[in-house]
DNA sequence: AAGCCTTTGAAGTAA
DNA sequence: TTACTTCAAAGGCTT
């Protein structure tokens, strides 16, 4: 797995990481949203099933094979593919792609925590829906308020986003981490989308208006006109509130003080008497727990050592105790992560496929057949996770939620491959 | 009921 | 430094 230059969480992801590119998904992506959503299915289905030597059983026939062995062959596949495509696609897409070569990410110069967009200015899509989902008070204009992308863009977060207006290509389904499982279910997307949040067309879910989006976004009327804070995702990601504070969890006690002076302005109005006096269980004070932080209920391991150390000097409490206390810190998403967060809903309703092996087969495939820009968007969006997770745990270290899930190796198949993930580790 | 499966990426650990 | 491991989401499936 190529290593991001591990610079104290600027990183992004290295210039590698985005191998292997292929028009196919590009254009299931594009296309798709204006021909059949089956055919696309299909065409995921098909390509698997043929990566799967046929060797899908009769109970998973239409799902995605399990064979890792293809991903050579398919690879070689796809950079093939991908020479073409990258080619294609450089002609199609005139000036928005304009980098010879390709330029790292470009978000890797632009520390700025509130900037995710791409290096030409532009806003892309999903970046703009995520926006939505994330600052849903933000005024990220959907069509009306385009911005000139050429006009200067102020350092800090601003209503003026520069956006490239895509009428019609926005992301049918981008809840990303907006709609909570509590609220959506991915299975049923009509059931919890009114028709109107129908593509007509498509009959798939189009990104809602922010308005829309409110019953995602449990703040109370009063709260959604009088608060404009451009950080409302912060805690209400998904419904939920995006990082809330532990309560005693951390060694940091105001982890808003800790923030950099962009975000510390930018959440100090709203988060910091909460982070003060933080609600019991991580709850928001819309009662909402946050996304990251899990239930104490969460399977632990008995030995309690994702106590920190603090806790662990300070009280006397046993275990079990501390870990009926200690929140469950989630780790941040990484960027494959949020895209399968954000497209999973729509692979799911484009297909019958249910089981999650399988649409993450899709999910994988779909995402390496991205383009760069495209990934790029949620490269930077997961370094902005990552970063805002930093600030806001700075004595959490992903060590901690080792061992939470008690794995059984899965030992009993022999030689083979050394265990699944190892296997596509690079 | 708990864990597996399956994906990629980040981060941790061990050598 | 390199290789490997764990966990993050998700939900049907298996044990």
């Amino acid at each position: 797995m190529p290593q991001l230059n591990g610079g104290g969480g600027d990183d992004l992801g290295a210039n590698d990481e985005m191998i292997s590119f292929k028009d196919e998904g590009e254009q299931e992506e594009k296309i798709s949203e204006n021909v059949s959503a089956e055919r696309d299915l299909d065409d995921v289905k098909s390509s698997l099933v043929n990566e799967s030597e046929n060797n899908s059983s009769s109970s998973d026939s239409e799902q995605a094979e399990r064979r890792p062995q293809t991903r050579a062959d398919s690879d070689s596949y796809e950079k093939t593919r991908d020479y073409f495509s990258e080619a294609l696609r450089r002609q199609q897409d005139g000036g928005f792609f304009k980098s010879p070569h390709y330029p790292g990410y470009p978000f890797l110069m632009i520390p700025d925590l509130t900037n995710p967009y791409l290096s030409n200015g532009s806003l892309s899509p999903t970046a703009r829906t995520y926006l939505q989902m994330k600052w849903p008070l933000l005024d990220v204009p959907g069509s009306a308020g385009l911005k000139d992308s050429r006009s200067p863009t102020p350092g800090h977060l601003s209503n003026k986003v520069p956006v490239v207006q895509h009428a019609h290509h926005v992301h049918p389904l981008t809840p990303l981490i907006t709609y909570s499982n509590e609220h959506f279910s991915p299975g049923t997307p009509p059931s919890h989308l009114s028709p109107e949040i129908l593509d007509p067309k498509t009959g798939i879910p189009r990104t809602p208006h922010p308005s829309e989006l409110s019953p995602y976004y449990p703040l109370s009327p009063g709260a959604v006109g009088s608060i404009a804070h451009p950080l409302g995702w912060f805690m209400q990601q998904q419904g939920q509130p995006m990082y809330s504070i532990p309560p005693g969890g951390f060694r940091h006690p105001y982890p808003a003080l800790a923030m950099n002076a962009s975000m510390s302005s930018l959440v100090s109005s709203r988060f910091s008497p909460h982070m003060v006096t933080p609600p019991p269980h991580s709850l928001h004070q819309t009662g909402i727990p946050h996304p990251a932080i899990v239930s104490p209920a969460i399977k632990q391991e008995p030995n309690g050592d994702n106590i920190s150390p603090s806790m662990h000097a300070k009280s006397p409490v046993p275990p079990k105790k501390e870990e009926d206390k200690k929140p469950h810190i989630k780790k941040p998403l990484n960027a494959f992560m949020l895209y399968m967060k954000e497209m999973r809903a729509k692979v799911v309703a484009e297909c019958t496929l249910k089981e999650s092996a399988a649409i993450n087969q899709i999910l994988g495939r779909r995402w390496h057949s991205l383009s760069r820009e495209e990934q790029a968007k949620y490269y930077e969006l997961a370094r902005k996770e990552r970063q805002l997770h930093s600030q806001l745990y700075p004595g959490w270290s992903a060590r901690d939620n080792y061992g939470k899930r008690k794995k059984r190796k899965r030992d009993n198949k022999p030689d083979s491959k050394p265990e699944g993930k190892s296997s596509r580790s690079s």
